[in-house]
Formats: C-alpha cells, structure tokens, sequence
RNA sequence: GCAUCAGUGGCGGAAUGGCAGACGCAGUGGACUCAAAAUCCACCGGUAGCGAUAUCGUGAGGGUUCAAAUCCCUCCUGAUGCACCA
C-alpha cells in the first residue's frame, strides 16, 4: 500500500528542485518556436494574495506547461504593478516611504505565488516603480509629448472640501468625502492628457487582426463609441453668435423644437448680461458641479434643468425660434456640450419636454402601431418614413440623413462628423507614489522635456506624501527639486509635479518581459521581434476598457514611431470571471466571506487549490466559492495518488480503455487551449474512474494520466512519476498524442423521438445504413406508433432519428 | 442611465439546434470496522405507479423548427464596468 500524499512535503520538494533547476526559463535561443503567455501583473495590495489572483495564474500555467511539453520555447513572466493609491494612503497613515511598503507587499506576493508552484520565469520579473523600469515609461512619455499626443487641459477633479486634496473617483462615495465625510464639488485643475482620441479609428480597425473573445471587441468598440453624424450651427436670435451642436439624427432637424446647453457651457457667462434669469442658471450650474457625469445621466429619468431668459435660436431648416435651456443631462465632455432636442425621436429629450412641457413635433413616421406619441419618443431608424420635414419627406430615414448632410454642407449651416464616446486620458494624478512626469515649465519657453540622457528623472524623498493645501502634489513643497533652470534657455523654470496615473506602467509592461534588464533601450529589437506579439494575454473583464485599450494605444503609437514591429500588442485576450464568497457576493472584509488561499494551500495542498479553482466553473463566468468542492479536488488527487495500488504491468494500452483515453487526450489538449479547464477535469475524473472500476491500471495508462494532469496539478504528478521510475521529469517529457480514429466509437447509442419527444434508445453501428436504423427504431417505438400514421423520417447520421407521425 | 454578460436539481456546474442534469459536492443505502472517521460500491430532478412506464421540467410569456436550455421578440432578476481603485 501507498503512502497518504502529504502535500506539505512533496511541494516544498519540487519548489527546491524548480528553483535550483529553472526548468521554466525562457531561453534566448530565438531559432526555436516560441510562444508567449501572459497574465495580468497584479498591485501587490497589503491584504496579499486573494483566492481571485491564482484563476487566470493557472489558467495560464496550465497553458504554458502544455506548450513546453509541446515543444514550444515558452515565456511566462510575472511581475508586479505597484505604483498607486492605497500604498501610498497607507504610507501617509502608518509614515512609512512607500516604497518600504511596496518591497514587504511584494516579498509577500511573491512566497505566496510560489508557493502555487507557478513555473514563471521569475528571472524576467518587473516592477513599475523600479527607476530602471519608470526610466523608459518616461521616456515613452517624452516621445508622446514630442509627437504632439500629451497636452494640458482645464479639466474638473473632485475636491473635498474639508481634506482640501483631490480625491479619486473611489474616495467620493455617495458624494462626500470618504475619509472625513465632508461634501466634494468639482473643481478645475490643468491636467496633462493623452491625445487617445487620434488612435480611435486605429483602434477599432485593429479589432479586426486578432482573435480576442467577442465580449472583449464589442465592449471595446461601445467604449470607443464611434458613430457618423453631422454638426448643426444654430444661429442665436438677435445676436451675432452661432451654436453649435453634433447629432448622429441630422435627419430629424425639422423636430428640433428647443436646444438645450451643459451648465459648464462658455455661452452662458459670455452674454450673462442678455440672461433675464441668470441667478437661476448660476445656482443650477453649481448644484450640477456637486455630480459626477455618471450621476448627471444616472438620473435621467427626473430631467431637470432652466431655461436661458432672453436667449433664442433659430432652426436653420425652416426659421423656427426656439428657446435654449441648460440641463445637467447634457455633458461638456461629448460632442460640442450643446444639443439640439427633438422630444419625438430621442427619449431624453422626449422625458425633458415632457417635464417642462415643451412642443414634441414628430418628423418620422414609424409603420402603424410601432409609434405613439403620447407614450413615449419613435427612435427607430429602420422603419420609418419622413414627414413634416420640408424636402425630406416621403425619405426613409437613412436616405434622408444622406440628403440632409449633403443640405447641410452645401448651405454652409453644417457638415459632417465622425464623434467618439472616447475621451482623451487624463494623465496626471497630484499625488507622490508615481512616475514624475519629465517637463519643465519655463515662463518664457513654455513646456520643455527633460532632456531623455536625464532619465529616469527620480522621484525625491519628501517629508510628507499627503498633497498640499492647494491641491498640489507632495512634490510641489520640494522647492529644490521643483526650481530649476530651463534647459532650453537656462532662465528659471519649474518641474511639472503632478506624476503619472498608475495605468502608465502597466501600458508596456509586456515589451520590457522581453528583454528586462537592457539598459540601452526598452528592449532590443531583436527580442521584441522574436517574442511579440504576446500569443495569449488573460485579464479580468474589468481592464477590458482601460488597461486593455490603454495599453493597445501605446503600442500602436510605439509601432508608428518604429520602436516595435507588430502593430497590436496582444493575438489573444481572454478574461475570467470573478470568485465569489460562498453567498455568490463579491468577497469583502465586511461581509465576512473572504477566503485567504494560504489557508487552503496549508490544508489542502497548492495542487488542490489550482485543480479547485479550475473546477470551479466555465472560466470567463463568475463562480462562488464552496469549501466541499475542495474537498471533492482533494478526493481526485488521492484517487490519483492511490492508483498507485491498482498499477499492473503494460506497455500498451488496455484494448477495453484504448478508446476512451484517445478520447480523454483529445479533450484535455484541446479543453486547456479554449478555456474549458473544468471540463477536461472531468474527462479525467471520469478516466480514473474506469481504472477504479476496473480495479487496475497499467503503467502506459498511468503514465499518460499523470502527463495530461500535470499542468494542472503539478506537484503530485511529479512525485507519482518520480514513484513510478521514471529517471527523468515529466516537464521532459513530451505531451501526449492521440489517434483520432481510435478516439471514434464502433457502437454508438442514439435518441429515437417520436414527434421530437424521446421514446427509446437503441445501438447502432456508425456506419450502418439509414434503411436499417430507421427499421430498427421503429420497432422499438411501436408502442407509440400504433394508429397513427408516419408523415416524416428524419435520421441525423450517427445522432438522432425523429419519427413525426399523425 | 449606458455598455457587456448571465439565469438549468438541494448546491457548483455539463450540454450552445439533436437522449437535459456529464463531472463534483451534499444526501440515502450497502461493504469494511467493536464503533466512528477515512475508503470502496450502488442509488440520487418533480408528480403518479409495486413496476414496465407515463407525464411535467432549463427565470416569465410568446415565436421559429421535424426537434429549442441553445435561435428570435417582449419582460423580470442578478453580476461586472463606466474614464483619478487597480
């Protein structure tokens, strides 16, 4: 009798062992194929690893052992993305440099992801806030500013009123201050950007190129928002001014029956004097700064917003006067921060004139019944026909939309525009733990880059990481840092000293895996060209419209620079889902449902928490953790230890199990490559229980089994190879093939239904005739088809027969 | 509010146009044991029936099809993201 598996000593064994042998290197022999695996690099939080962080880690193991079994030259780097937020709020609490706090969270990481037995190479590992690394994400800064992509802007920041600092987005709850609980109103700052909006074009296009999952493309696309349509000017009545709006329903322009302005819009304090009501307005405006974009549309369904006394417009297509109004559900940040309503067509507007009573003239007709007015706003565009529309009547709505830019255009009253829901990235942050952002302001020569031989421009050591007073970052009170003398014409100029969003590392991070220890470049061509693109990049859902479009812009502005050699970064993304607690809510210290992995690897073994978490569901959907599932992925693994006492002599498959392991070899291989990790589990489970049930298994069945588990349970396979023998390891070996004509069953049980309800089974041969199949299940069903009569035979080879009878 | 995704036994889930519930957990019965745990074996959606079997059943309602968990429409519920958390 075999031993019971003591996880605590086999996987500090093999740790030692990977450690000292590095079996998991990436070599830089560039003559062989190579394949590149990647994962999202975490923030190495104080709270240390969560049971979320090892779902897509040994997903991705799993990948990369397969591949080096398969052949492949594998690289599979981990490191860490530890600028940011909370270490510094910690550091600013508890007094301690951040970068003290970054190097314990890291240490602590790191002894957690090896104890995983994850086969990183940890010999390529990063870190963000490395000056070796920030050095060339400034340098890739500098090349964005010198393109012309980074720029200042007024831009609003949420301010807490009592703390006097900038807060982010996460530390405004419910709209006040989550630190002192004050009230936050926006306030505006000069903000460095990132001109993203360029790239949007070429970021949809790209789409095309790769094979991300679907999910992935489409929120991409939604999140770029592109859409077609035209800018209106609105002429305003008895003054010399024009206003204008972006619609993608130029088409509607005879239903325009008022306009409607944001609050922040610079017409209103331009003719304050002509605004019969201004006190109004300005107390609507401030009340309208207390909310965030997303409450501003949250709550559309109660429309607010005041007229503008005194201002009128006129619609350009038939003379109308009509009145202007400011609301808060018209945004600054898209398209012209002016719109023209039309209450019949669009449901915002249809919700505000119903508010504030205004004229709904309806411009398209839908077919009968599809439209009614008194309810609600006709917004299809498919099926409607023109009417009270001048020239445009009698057009389908995209005829007319076609007819009405051409109008606007050759009348000189508009033109058409591409618009994006995209925004530029707002790149500064006033905070201490980030990259400093390499200019110098100069009164004279205005923004001058440092010059690159001065990189990594370091951050210095201040006294205190809490921002100042005025909103500032801590690096404003380091007079002698933020003095210096302009490079450019050497009179006195000041350091910028707002640092970059935590999102600037994390943006190439996957080129500097390649080659991480240059100091010449950010990598060497000759690296970038063999390694990139990354073949497999997983992540969660949550960075697929940031990090991932974020990332892909820099990449793309790389390759248009000629610094890389592909022009997307990533041939496929896949995400996972999320790990609930065991009551399907997300994990939090206040509900008490947060599960610590160091506990289940000390009870269960780092094998058990990888095969659980594996297990645990399809891979791209949530799945709520379950103490008796890990049981259950424990009971497998010493199923598979204690096969060990059923072993019996042969080289060579048993002839009753040939099928199903062909079978077993073809789903693990191909399950492991389309993120069915759960089900190529269970087509194990089910193999071991034929051995089980069969009371033996030999040593060519036990050999294979242990070589298509082991990317998932490394560990234990390893010890069983070593048990068995084996005078070498299984990560030599190479991974299990199978004939696809031993994978085919001669016999074969299929449905017979009768008027598609399922009757009886019956066992045919594969390739028995249609003749012979549908005879044999007649007979079986005879039963059920006594007096009736067979109007239809429907056999679906090797499948189903159907039997519709009267 | 906008965007994306999901809803199947007591539970986690499988099946994505062809036998609903693979695999696992829990449960029930049996073997082993003085006994228990562990382990091994068997059963395991509801209703009716001793049974063969019949019938219902994949969030709700409708539709397409010989055939729908799967495709289409309407609705309900939940998860995630929403640009300064990462």
């Amino acid at each position: 009798m075999s031993e019971i598996y003591n996880h605590h000593v086999v996987e500090k064994k093999w740790h030692k062992i990977w450690d000292e042998e590095k079996p998991f290197k990436a070599t830089t022999d560039y003559t062989k194929p190579k394949y590149y695996a990647l994962v999202e690099f975490p923030y190495p939080s104080g709270q240390g690893l969560h049971v979320g962080h090892p779902r897509p880690y040994t997903a991705l193991d799993i990948v990369s052992r397969k591949r080096r079994m398969q052949g492949y030259n594998v690289l599979f780097p981990m490191g860490w993305d530890a600028f940011g937020l909370p270490t510094e709020n910690y550091a600013i609490k508890n007094k301690i440099h951040p970068a003290a706090v970054t190097k314990n969270n890291v240490a602590r990481f790191k002894d957690q992801l090896k104890s995983l037995g994850y086969s990183f190479d940890w010999d390529r590992e990063v870190n963000t806030t490395d000056p070796n690394y920030y050095k060339w994400t400034q340098w890739i800064f500098l090349k964005l500013f010198k393109a012309g992509l980074a720029y200042k802007k007024e831009m609003p920041i949420n301010w807490c009123t009592s703390c006097k600092v900038g807060l982010a987005n996460e530390e405004v709850v419910n709209g006040v201050c989550e630190r002192c609980g004050s009230e936050v109103v926006r306030k505006v700052k000069s903000e460095w950007m990132l001109k993203i909006t360029d790239y949007a074009d070429k970021l949809i296009d790209g789409l095309n190129e790769v094979d991300y999952i679907e999910r992935v493309k489409t929120q991409q696309k939604n999140w770029i928002g592109r859409s077609e349509g035209a800018e209106v000017d609105f002429k305003l009545n008895g003054l010399d001014e024009t206003l204008t709006v972006y619609t993608t329903r130029p088409d509607t322009l005879f239903g325009a029956t008022y306009m409607v302005i944001s609050p922040e819009h610079p017409l209103i304090d331009k003719y304050k004097d002509k605004i019969e009501n201004f006190d109004e307005v300005v107390s609507y405006r401030e009340a309208a700064a207390k909310k965030s974009d997303f409450e501003r549309t949250e709550l559309a369904k109660d429309k607010t917003g005041v007229a503008l006394k005194g201002i009128t417009a006129i619609n350009p297509v038939n003379d109308e006067i009509i009145p202007v109004w400011i609301s808060d559900y018209v945004l600054m940040s898209y398209g012209t921060g002016a719109i023209m309503a039309v209450p019949a067509h669009d449901s915002r507007d249809y919700e505000f004139a119903k508010v504030f009573n205004l004229p709904i003239v309806q411009v398209v007709e839908g077919p009968e019944g599809a439209c009614d007015l008194e309810k609600e706003a006709f917004t299809d565009v498919y099926t409607g026909t023109m009417i009270n529309s001048g020239f445009l009547n009698g057009l389908s709505v995209e005829d007319a939309k076609v007819k009405i830019k051409d109008f606007l255009e050759e009348k000189k009253i508009g033109h058409r525009k591409v618009n994006y829901k995209l925004r530029d990235w707002v790149f500064s942050r006033q905070r201490y733990w980030g990259e400093p952002i390499p200019i110098i302001e100069c009164e004279k020569c205005g923004f001058v880059p440092v010059d690159e031989s001065e990189l990594p421009l370091l951050l210095p050591e201040v006294e205190s990481y809490v921002p100042t007073d005025n909103g500032e970052s801590p690096l404003a009170a380091m007079t002698d840092w933020v003095n210096v003398k302009c490079p450019c014409c050497g009179g006195p100029a000041k350091r910028e000293t707002d640092t970059m969003p935590q999102w600037a590392g994390s943006s190439w991070y996957f080129l500097r895996y390649t080659d991480p220890d240059n100091d010449k470049e950010f990598a060497s061509k000759e690296a970038l060209n063999y390694w990139m693109p990354v073949d497999w990049y997983n992540g969660g859902m949550e960075h697929t419209t940031l990090h991932l479009l974020y990332s892909r812009f820099w990449h793309k502005f790389l390759y248009d620079e000629g610094y890389v050699t592909t022009s997307e970064p990533y041939q496929k993304r896949t995400s996972h889902g999320m790990i609930l607690g065991s009551d399907s809510q997300k994990m939090s210290k206040s509900r008490g449902n947060v599960i610590n992995p160091d506990d289940i690897v000390r009870d269960y073994g780092a094998d058990t928490l990888r095969t659980y978490e594996m297990f645990i569901g399809a891979f791209d959907l949530a799945a709520s953790w379950q103490e008796d599932g890990v049981k259950g992925c424990r009971r497998f693994l010493d199923r598979i230890w204690k096969l060990q006492d059923l072993l019996v002599d042969g080289d060579a498959y048993d002839k009753d199990n040939e099928t199903k392991i062909h079978q077993t070899i073809k789903k693990v291989t191909n399950d492991f490559e389309n993120l069915k990790f759960n089900t190529a589990i269970a087509a194990m489970m089910e193999l071991v229980n034929v051995f089980y049930k069969d009371k033996k298994v030999n040593k060519a069945e036990y050999d294979v089994l242990l070589k298509l588990l082991n990317p998932v349970a490394p560990h234990i396979t390893e010890e069983i190879w070593e048990i068995l023998g084996h005078d070498n390891h299984i990560y030599n070996e190479t991974w299990p093939e199978y004939d696809e004509a031993k994978t085919v069953e001669q016999t074969i049980e299929i449905a017979v239904q009768v008027n598609g309800k399922m009757k009886k089974t019956i066992n045919i041969l594969l390739d028995s005739a249609k003749e012979d199949v549908l005879a044999e299940a007649k007979e079986q069903v005879k039963g059920s088809l006594e007096g009736k009569t067979i109007v239809k035979e429907i056999y679906v080879p090797g499948r189903i027969v159907n039997l519709v009878v009267k």
